[in-house]
RNA sequence: GCGGCUGUAGUCUAGUGGUUAGGACUGAAGCUUCCCAAGCUUCAAGCCCGGGUUCGAAUCCCGGCAGCCGCACCA
C-alpha cells in the first residue's frame, strides 16, 4: 500500500526534521525549512555520500559560489535551453510553449528571439488550439534566479540552477591537484536554484534544493574503473529504454551494451550501495534509461535511480555519460584550455599526409585574403586536396578558387610526444531533499498497539539523527545522576543521544521510536546494585543488560545494525 | 501558469450567520520506586492573510497566500 506522503510530512514537522518555510508571513512554495533533526539527518546522508565518492573512490571536494556570472550559463547552455518562450491566449488563458508552436514552421524555433518567434507566429495566425483566442507575444520565463552583482554596472549573475558547473569551470585545478592523471573526480555538495513554476510534492520539486553532484573526468578511450572486477558481478535491476527490463550483473550488462561502458556500470552501482547504506528498501528502487528523446542530446548514456513513494515513482539520483559536451562548450566560450594530455611512454614518429600552403603562389593570387584562404585550405580533410586541380575553400563567408599550385600534399614526419584531448564526464548527480524524504518515507512504519497507531521510523544507524536514548527511569535517587554520566560519554564518543527523564518510560521509548533512535538506556534500581543499564533495540523493543562501562560499544554495535545478540558478554 | 477541491492549536478533527470555538493526541508543571504512548491534577496553544456583505462572519462573497489533484512544465 503506498504511503500517503502528507502522514510523513506531519511527523517531519511534528518531530522536527522539517516543515515549509516563512509561514508566519503566508508561506512561500517550494521553500522548507530543516529542523534540528532533519539537519541532522541531512548531514549523516551528505557524510556517508562522502565517504564513499571523496575517502572512498578519490574524489577531491569543492566548494564554489551560489552565484555565477551570466557567461558561464551562456557556455552551459542553461541561459538558452533553461528558459523557455510561452505565449498566453488572450482569451482563455491557456499557456503554450511557443517554440512548440512554432514547430513546422521553422527548422529551429529554439534558436529565434521573443520578437522572431512572436512574428511567426502572428505570420501563420496561429491561434489558441482550445479556444481559437488571440495570443500574446511570447514571454521568456527562465528557470534561474536571476539577479545583479555590483552597483552602477552591475553585471547580471544568476543563482546555479545545479552545482556541477563550478567542478567544469575549475577542471585545470583539479586536473593540476591530481597530479595531471585521468581518471579524476571531483565532487560539490551544496545549494542550487530552480525558479519552477509550479512546486509542487514536498521535498520533491523544490526552488531551493540541495545537491551532491560528483563529476569524473576520463579519458574517452579509457572508460575502465579500477574497483569495477570487485563489484562486477554484482546485480542490478535495469528499465532499459528498448522496454525490456532485466535483472544483469553490472558484468554482463556491459557485455551486452545495455549500460555503455564500465565506468558507468561502476557508479551505477556505487549508487545502489549508497541507497541501500542510507537505509532505501531494495525492493522499492530500480534503475530507469533515459528515452533516447529525453537524454540531453549530448549524451550518450544516462540512468536515473528511482524510488517508489507515495507520489510514484521518483527520480533520485542520474547518473549520465556526458561525453565531452561540458568541458568543450567552456572551452569554446571561455578560450581556456580544458584538455588533458597523456604522455606516450616513447614518443612517436607519426608519418602522415599533410597540406602544404605555398605562400609564395598564393600570395600573388589571393593579397589580403591569403591568411584566411590558407587557414581554411588546412583545415580541409586532406583526401579532398589530394589529386585535385582546383578546390573550393570557403572562408569569411565567401567562396575562392585555388589552384592546385598554390598547395602540396606530401608526407610529413612528426614527433608526438602524447595525446591532448577533452575528457569525457561522468556524472551521478544526487538529489539531497528527495533522498531525505525517501529515506523518511521508506522508514516510516505503522503499527497497531492496544488499538492505537503507532510509528516507528526505522533509520538506519547510519543516518538516524540521534544514536542512543537515555533515561533515567526516576529522575531521583541518583539514578539521574548516572544517566547523565553516561549520555557525557556517550556524546565524548562523538554520539548525538537525547537526554530525557519525563513522564513514564513507554512514552519516552515511543518519542525516540517515532525519531529513528536505534537504541534506548535506561538506568534503573539494579544499576544502582550492579551497574549495569538496560538498552533497548527499537525495531524489536526488547532489551540486554550491559555493563555502564561497555555502553558505548554497545551502542556502537547496535547503530551498525549487528542486532541485540552482538552484545553478548558485554 | 490554467482548472477543480481545500485551509479551525504542534498534529488530527467537531462546529451553528449570534454569548466564552468543542474534542482527541502531543507539549509543559506536578503526584504516583514507573520498563513500553497507563492513571490523576493543573496549565499552554487555534479559526491562513486582507477586503466586502451584515447589527453581527471561522461560517456568505471577492482577492491574495498556501496545500492537494489534473493539465502544462521538470536543461
Amino acid at each position: 500500500m503506498p504511503m500517503d506522503p502528507q502522514e510523513v510530512l506531519s511527523l517531519c514537522k511534528r518531530r522536527g526534521f522539517l516543515w515549509p518555510s516563512f509561514d508566519i508571513y503566508g508561506g512561500m512554495a517550494g521553500m522548507y525549512d530543516f529542523g534540528p533533526l532533519g539537519v541532522t539527518l541531512k548531514n549523516n546522508i551528505e557524510n556517508h555520500w562522502r565517504r564513499l565518492y571523496v575517502l572512498q573512490e578519490g574524489f577531491v571536494e569543492l566548494m564554489c559560489p551560489l552565484v555565477s556570472p551570466e557567461p558561464v550559463f551562456k557556455a552551459s547552455g542553461h541561459l538558452d535551453t533553461f528558459s523557455d518562450m510561452y505565449v498566453e491566449c488572450t482569451k482563455c488563458g491557456e499557456t503554450y510553449r511557443a517554440d512548440h508552436l512554432a514547430k513546422g514552421l521553422h527548422e529551429n524555433p529554439a534558436t529565434l528571439g521573443e520578437g522572431e518567434l512572436g512574428q511567426l507566429l502572428r505570420e501563420n495566425g496561429v491561434k489558441c488550439a482550445s479556444c481559437r483566442g488571440e495570443l500574446t507575444d511570447p514571454k521568456r520565463f527562465n528557470l534561474m534566479f536571476k539577479t545583479m552583482v555590483g552597483a552602477g554596472k552591475a553585471k547580471p549573475g544568476y543563482l546555479r540552477p545545479e552545482t556541477a558547473q563550478g567542478m567544469f569551470v575549475n577542471f585545470e585545478q583539479v586536473y593540476r591537484l591530481g597530479r595531471e592523471k585521468l581518471p579524476v573526480g571531483a565532487v560539490q555538495v551544496g545549494t542550487s536554484f530552480r525558479n519552477e513554476i509550479s512546486p509542487r510534492q514536498g521535498l520533491i520539486r523544490l526552488r531551493e534544493f540541495h545537491q551532491m553532484e560528483a563529476e569524473l573526468f576520463v579519458d574517452p578511450d579509457d572508460k575502465t574503473w579500477p574497483r569495477f572486477d570487485s563489484v562486477k558481478g554484482e546485480r542490478l535491476l535495469l528499465f532499459a529504454n528498448t522496454g525490456e527490463t532485466k535483472e544483469l550483473t553490472l558484468e554482463q550488462a556491459v557485455r551486452d551494451k545495455v549500460i555503455v561502458n564500465e565506468v558507468l556500470a561502476y557508479f551505477m552501482w556505487l549508487t545502489h550501495r549508497f541507497a541501500l547504506d542510507v537505509g532505501l528498501d531494495p525492493s522499492k528502487m530500480r534503475f530507469r534509461q533515459h528515452e533516447r528523446t529525453e537524454m540531453a542530446h549530448y549524451a550518450s548514456d544516462c540512468w536515473d535511480l528511482e524510488a517508489e513513494l507515495g507520489y510514484g515513482w521518483v527520480e533520485l539520483v542520474g547518473v549520465a555519460d556526458r561525453g565531452c559536451y561540458d568541458l568543450s562548450a567552456h572551452i569554446k566560450h571561455s578560450d581556456a584550455d580544458l584538455t588533458a594530455f597523456q604522455r606516450f611512454d616513447e614518443p612517436k614518429e607519426v608519418e602522415h599526409e599533410a597540406v602544404k600552403v605555398k605562400f609564395d603562389v598564393m600570395g600573388k593570387m589571393f593579397k589580403g585574403d591569403t591568411k584566411t584562404v590558407a587557414e581554411a585550405l588546412s583545415s580541409m580533410p586532406v583526401e579532398s586536396l589530394k589529386g585535385a586541380k582546383e578546390v573550393t575553400v570557403h572562408a569569411g563567408g565567401r567562396s575562392f578558387q585555388v589552384p592546385s599550385e598554390c598547395f602540396e600534399v606530401s608526407m610529413r614526419k612528426e614527433k608526438v610526444t602524447g595525446r591532448k584531448f577533452v575528457p569525457h564526464v561522468i556524472e551521478p548527480a544526487y538529489g539531497v531533499d528527495r533522498i531525505l524524504y525517501a529515506v523518511l518515507e521508506h522508514a516510516y512504519s505503522k503499527s497497531a498497539k492496544d488499538g492505537e497507531d503507532y510509528v516507528t521510523l526505522k533509520l538506519k544507524g547510519l543516518v538516524a539523527p540521534f544514536k542512543a536514548g537515555v533515561f533515567p527511569l526516576m529522575a531521583r535517587d541518583g539514578l539521574d545522576d548516572i544517566a547523565s554520566a553516561i549520555q557525557a560519554s556517550l556524546s565524548e564518543a562523538g554520539m548525538h543521544t537525547y537526554y530525557d527523564d519525563a513522564g513514564s518510560i513507554g512514552r519516552r521509548y515511543a518519542r525516540m521510536d517515532e525519531v529513528g533512535t536505534p537504541c534506548c538506556i535506561t538506568v534503573d534500581y539494579q544499576s544502582k546494585d550492579d551497574g549495569t543499564v538496560t538498552i533497548r533495540d527499537r525495531d524489536s523493543s526488547e532489551q540486554r543488560r550491559v555493563k555502564k562501562e561497555n555502553v558505548i560499544l554497545a551502542v556502537t554495535r547496535l547503530v551498525s545494525g549487528a542486532g541485540l545478540k552482538a552484545l553478548e558478554g558485554l
